[in-house]
DNA sequence: TGTCTTATGACAGTAACTCTCAAAAGATGG
DNA sequence: CCATCTTTTGAGAGTTACTGTCATAAGACA
């Protein structure tokens, strides 16, 4: 009784990940990613040249060459063009790879830090890019929180099993939180700074710096 | 050169604090507040009645007897109906009264927590509704974290001020983030057990398992 | 009272979506 | 290679949030 899965996926959720993962793609595959990353491409040389609020998705349809109809059946929304976050799976691998032993924070820490600099290290210039417009328009701010919440969500939910604690529990939560807003300032600081630095170096700056704060 | 100060302030710069302080109000003043009022109150009837997507704009203009126009001169976007916050000038005021030797960490948590008492003590019920719409309807949520990084920001720059840091310090910035990232967890919390409890207990028992945390 | 300023509403326009439907193109079995 | 079945696509119409302009109405003030 259990609904069958679809045949195809449908082109949303398409990843780099999945597609490195999923090697004899058919032409029909490779034909939607190609289209993927046409519309990507096309929308960001427009954000380049005239900026987020000038460039109309109907002209970023024209740009790749597809119908707008076609653009939302790629992306729901045009932040998403901006987002897209393959982070969490190899976030949550690494947290799941960490011995149940291990304190919270440093499992934390293990999980976050080496999965950053993995991120940076393969794709640095696109996530300048993307922290860049990130930080200059509210509507991508914005829903990018949105995503933090659904990784805070997937992190909690891990270590919540972990060590048996209910996954509402508020210091479980607080404590996450806590985590990962530090870790977004050093990569907020990392784009302000034009990407000079290492964000991961920053990033055990940041949680540094807040322990120090919370024990005296 | 300077352009002249505005002889009336406009509509959405019209606060609860501020229709308290000044109390003298010409009768186009308080005309306005009506409106807003008005507005707003027709809003939640409606959202109460049907949720929020299902209640466009013009409708909710219909029941406060408005035009469209007059509701976007009131409130920018759908959105500012819920947000509203008038809380930074409270936290601060609070965050400046504290002596300038205490430690960044206690002048967050005596800046915050009887703010947050007081709040609740004068609209607790009205920040019940709110956080609930909060949590369900994602664009308000979204908005309501740019609001959150306004509060950052100011408390950033207070504190920046009193310790003679840059304001664009990491360290103290993921300090005041981690800060905040845990009494929003409270106020989550809080809300999603139906306001049982006390929200600034919570905050600091959410503050304190960060502490613990972070220190081992 | 008359004048000056501000609030309002009517209206037209834009841009981000959503829905539906028919046509084009890839997959599949013979 | 053909026929059929499924998926992708584009066209078009509709909705909603929001912007800008302008004439008019209503409060302020001398």
């Amino acid at each position: 009784m259990t609904p069958a899965p679809p045949k195809s996926m449908d082109p949303r959720a398409a990843t780099d990940l999945e597609e490195l993962l999923s090697a004899p793609l058919g032409l029909r595959e490779r034909k939607k990613l190609k289209t993927r990353r046409a519309i990507r491409a096309a929308a960001f040389r427009l954000f380049a040249a005239q900026g987020w609020d000038a460039t109309t998705v109907d002209r970023i349809a024209a740009e790749a060459d597809v119908s707008p109809s076609t653009f939302f059946r790629y992306f729901p929304t045009k932040e998403d063009l901006v987002i897209t976050d393959d982070y969490d799976p190899v976030m949550e691998a690494a947290l799941r790879a960490r011995p149940p032993d291990e304190s919270v924070m440093e499992s934390l820490r293990q999980a976050i830090l080496p999965s950053l600099r993995r991120i940076i290290g393969s794709e640095g210039d696109d996530m300048l890019l993307r922290m860049r417009l990130l930080n200059e328009v509210p509507a991508i701010r914005s829903r990018s929180t949105l995503e933090m919440i659904r990784s805070r969500d997937m992190l909690v939910t891990v270590l919540a099993e972990r060590t048996g604690r209910p996954a509402g529990d508020l210091g479980l939560r607080a404590l996450v939180s806590a985590v990962l807003a530090a870790c977004s300032e050093a990569v907020d600081y990392w784009s302000a700074n034009d990407g000079r630095g290492n964000v991961a170096d920053l990033c055990e700056q940041a949680l540094n710096a807040v322990a120090e704060g919370f024990s005296g």
